[in-house]
RNA sequence: GGGCGAUUAACUCAGUUGGUUCAGAGUGCCUCCCUUACAAGGAGGAAGUCGGGGGUUCGAGUCCCUCAUUGCCCACCA
């Protein structure tokens, strides 16, 4: 047989995974097993795979591929979350596209279209995921607005609402004139931008005097009720009881005081717009001002404006400083910098701007949500963000759930008479509830709210309803799998999400939805810049597939990823990823064509195996170890090594007969059970290369996917350190080969003086074999004419009869020398210091004398060596 | 403005309660090698005042203070 002398990882794929998914390895149902349970971050169902998410899953998948080898029943819930704003966005602009408009459309023919959108693109991401490698069950696969998982969203609104946790009311809330809907806090993105500062006087209706105000947003003046100052302020002090009128629109506004306004700021007289602005609307509040919105929800000024009615707001922004400053009532201009808020969805400015929604009030739900984070119920990797959580927990305002979008789930309540309303799953629920209320109504006289929910209110429930945990609280399936495991998941949505769904949890299953918390860093390439859309610095996931291998992918998005820290992304890693794949196929090929006898086991493999059977013993223990502080990257880089250096450069090169020769059948059967251990700790970073020479070394009927995972047994630390011996001298040898310009194919011979008591001389076959030595002689006198090397005390020397540069020797060893002299100095200080000896553990002291020793010998050697060259 | 981090080799990062020869890893770089698994490779090598300054300690990448640079989160200046 001959086997490709390149891995060609897009030959395999595929086939290993329809192969698992017809043996039924992602599926779970509930048994005797102890679960281990992952739900995905539900993916926008209309989005397209991106970097976050290539990292996001393989992190998940190496989790659920390593608790599966390790027997537990693992269950990885895939799904998509409807995203009401974003989708409801793009399916309007499809439409758009066609020459339909929303406002043209009715509720149920805007849905119609809304799902076909859903259909056509809604699946696109899962088959995704599945290229890459993703383990999820997929018949489990939920989207938010399933039929079950809404009318779970409904209940839990009914159950809010009943609670009285669920209020309506007045608000200033973020309006998106473009979606025309409320967004919440955490929607809108603050960026700093260049605006103009205006400076208007206000005529003094008492005096006939001027007040000169300054305001970002002129418009506003067609809202404004007050003029505010602060009462310090001793160039406004004689204004108390006085009144101004608004330029142009003519209206007479009190003038107020208080001590919030900045009277360093601008002219420190502060127009108030309590309708649009939120510390005008405080400020409104305190001192019973009266609001005048406006705002039409598409941004248009309305009527109540008087002036500019039916104009967009920035139009009249331009209009109304040309006006103002034609009948002089434009002091200056300046230029500022400030923050203005803009839409997350449809990068739109946001308008503060009151409004009747609906709330979830925070207070209460928190309180376990913040304690179970802070006492590490629910663990946090990396710790930091604990921190941000409780910064976030501890000044949260109450939820505004109400959003003015068809594509969601539809708030549950129903109107009649205007304002009054009842709060029910149906229709006909709704109406037996308002009989109550009034006698005589009819159905036809309720309405249902318009609105639909926030797409968080469904998302935070994803850990339970997935398993219908909401509407069967005690069925098999939620009582098997909650709490789950671990959360995978980006920082950015920490407070949206994460935080929302330990509430929930804490709500109606008094329990944690998961137990730890994963929190990726933001993909980022070579600049540092996030990876978007916008800026077209994302490469696509898939044809980086196409191009390395999902394995490749896979370990070259680990190789950079350091829990919580951002990754700076760079295709030379998956390149790196895809080279490790060819490295393990091609020691994979070295076994396979090895020719096996029954013959003797040379003593060097039997010395290899002694000491690759304890290295991989240590590196498994490592492994676990780095795993259970989620330290993925560094578990991958531990199994990379191992591979690499340790099985690839060492092992293999003992144990790997010489030309024309054949392997021991004792040591063949070491390597295979080797490489097989190497494998299944490869497989959860690289399944499909590792399933795919899993079949080929031997024919069998068992798969590495459900492999059992290696066990570590007790490791002999001596054997490790005397290797490490062996590997110094024979690197040493070969640097001198180098230096030497002699071949690795003439052999030379080794002399050694042993300084040490506890010499092994167990590995010198392995020296031989890997340095390419005639022989290995033992001598108590030192050999001239050599080159010398010392380790550990003892020393080495190969004959050379070339001329050796007797003054660059000298140079070399005297470098050393000052070395262990000047170590020998500071640790003789450390000694004689009576504070270090009296203070420090005795083990400290003991290897501080131990360390005096070695150095001591070690300069006795070097000196005698530099005078026998002198 | 408030809060939380970060700063260690050219790059990306480890460095776990201060104490082994502790200054590390991977990549990149340099030299030699197409040697009978692999040039997507092998062998060897160079490379850092641990951001600056101060302090605590017998002892400081590690703890404290301060400055500088930088990232993120929250609030927000009309």
């Amino acid at each position: 047989m001959s086997i490709a002398k390149k891995y060609d990882a897009k030959k395999i794929e595929a086939k290993w995974y329809q192969y698992w998914l017809k043996k039924g390895y992602f599926y779970s149902e509930p048994d005797d097993r102890e679960s281990y349970t992952i739900v995905i971050p539900p993916p926008n169902v209309t989005g397209v795979l991106h970097m976050g998410h290539m990292l996001n899953n393989t992190i998940q998948d190496i989790m659920i591929r390593k608790a599966r080898m390790e027997g537990y029943n693992t269950c990885w819930v895939p799904g998509t979350d409807h995203a009401s704003i974003a989708t409801e966005a793009k399916v309007v602009e499809r439409l758009n596209k066609k020459g339909i408009k929303k406002t043209d459309l009715s509720r149920e023919e805007f849905l119609k279209h809304a799902w076909k959108w859903k259909e056509e693109h809604g699946g696109i991401i899962l088959e995704q995921l599945k290229k890459l490698g993703a383990s999820c069950d997929w018949k489990r696969t939920k989207f938010t607005m399933d039929k079950d998982l809404s009318e779970s969203v409904i209940d839990i609104f009914i159950d809010l609402y009943n609670k009285g946790l669920i209020y309506r009311g007045i608000r200033m809330i973020n309006w998106d004139s473009v979606a025309r809907t409320a967004v919440s806090d955490e929607e809108v993105i603050h960026k700093e931008v260049n605006s103009k500062l205006f400076h208007l006087r206000y005529k003094i209706k008492e005096t006939n005097d001027w007040i000169t105000i300054a305001t970002t947003r002129p418009e506003t003046i067609l809202g404004d009720t007050a003029i505010c100052v602060n009462p310090k302020d001793k160039r406004y002090k004689n204004l108390k009881g006085k009144h101004c009128i608004i330029p142009l629109v003519e209206r007479e506004i009190p003038i107020i005081y208080d001590e919030y306004v900045d009277m360093e700021f601008g002219t420190g007289a502060l127009k108030v717009t309590p309708a649009h602005d939120i510390n005008d609307y405080e400020l409104g509040n305190k001192h019973n001002l009266n609001s005048i919105d406006i705002l039409n929800d598409d941004g248009t000024i309305n009527e109540k404006a008087k002036l500019y009615v039916g104009l967009d707001r920035f139009e009249v922004r331009k209009k109304i400083i040309a006006d103002l400053q034609a009948k002089g009532y434009l002091i200056k201009i300046e230029s500022i910098k400030n923050k203005v808020g803009f839409s997350e969805r449809t990068d739109s400015i946001i308008e503060p701007k009151l409004s009747m929604q609906w709330f979830v009030k925070m207070e209460k739900l928190c309180e376990p949500a913040l304690e179970n984070v802070m006492n590490d119920n629910i663990n946090f990797y990396p710790k930091k963000f604990k921190n941000t959580y409780r910064h976030w927990m501890t000044n949260i305002k109450d939820w505004c759930i109400s959003r003015q979008l068809w594509w969601g789930h539809r708030i549950p309540a129903y109107f009649y008479e205007g304002n009054k309303y009842v709060v029910a799953k149906t229709k006909d629920e709704a109406f037996e509830l308002a009989k109550k209320q009034k006698k005589n109504i009819s159905i036809e006289d309720l309405h249902q709210d318009e609105d639909v929910l926030d797409t968080w209110f469904s998302s935070w429930l994803w850990p339970i309803s997935v398993f219908d945990g909401i509407r069967n609280p005690n069925n098999k399936e939620i009582n098997y799998y909650y709490p789950t495991n671990d959360l995978v998941t980006a920082p950015e949505i920490l407070f949206f999400w994460v935080a929302r769904m330990i509430m929930a949890g804490y709500e109606y299953k008094k329990d944690m939805p998961f137990k730890n918390v994963y929190l990726t860093g933001i993909v980022r390439d070579k600049e540092g810049r996030k990876m978007s859309k916008s800026l077209g610095n994302s490469p696509d996931p898939i044809s980086l597939i196409d191009k390395y291998g999902a394995d490749g992918v896979r370990v070259g998005m680990l190789l950079c990823s350091p829990a919580g820290n951002d990754l700076p992304f760079d295709e030379i890693l998956c390149e790196q990823g895809r080279n490790f794949s060819n490295k393990i196929w091609n020691a994979f090929r070295l076994i396979k064509g090895l020719d096996i006898r029954d013959c003797t086991q040379p003593e060097s493999a039997r010395q290899a195996i002694l000491w690759f059977e304890n290295k991989l013993n240590q590196q498994i223990e490592e492994i676990n170890e780095s795993y259970s502080k989620y330290r993925i990257s560094e578990a991958l880089m531990s199994t990379y090594k191992l591979i690499w250096d340790d099985f690839c450069s060492w092992y293999l090169e003992i144990i790997k007969p010489n030309y024309g020769e054949s392997i021991d059948s004792t040591s063949y059967d070491k390597t295979i059970e080797y490489l097989e251990n190497i494998l299944k700790l490869l497989h959860p970073f690289m399944p499909f290369l590792s399933e795919e020479i899993w079949h080929l070394i031997k024919e069998r009927q068992d798969d590495i996917i459900v492999a059992s995972w290696p066990k570590a047994s007790k490791v002999k630390e001596i054997v490790l350190e005397d290797f490490d011996i062996v590997s110094e001298v024979v690197s040493t040898v070969r640097n001198f080969r180098l230096q030497k310009q002699i071949s690795n194919k003439e052999q030379v011979s080794l002399f050694v003086k042993v300084n040490k008591n506890d010499f092994c001389k167990d590995m010198d076959p392995i020296i031989i074999k890997l340095a390419n030595i005639s022989s290995i002689n033992y001598t108590k006198e030192k050999i001239k004419d050599a080159f010398s090397f010392i380790v550990q005390s003892n020393e080495y020397f190969i004959p050379f009869e070339g001329n050796l540069n007797i003054e660059e020797e000298i140079k070399k060893l005297n470098k050393e020398l000052d070395y262990m002299k000047g170590f020998l100095k500071s640790v003789e200080n450390k000694l004689l210091n009576k504070k270090f000896t009296d203070n420090a553990p005795k083990a400290v002291v003991d290897i501080e004398k131990k360390k005096a020793e070695d150095a001591k010998a070690k300069i006795e050697i070097l000196t005698n060596n530099i005078n026998d060259l002198k």
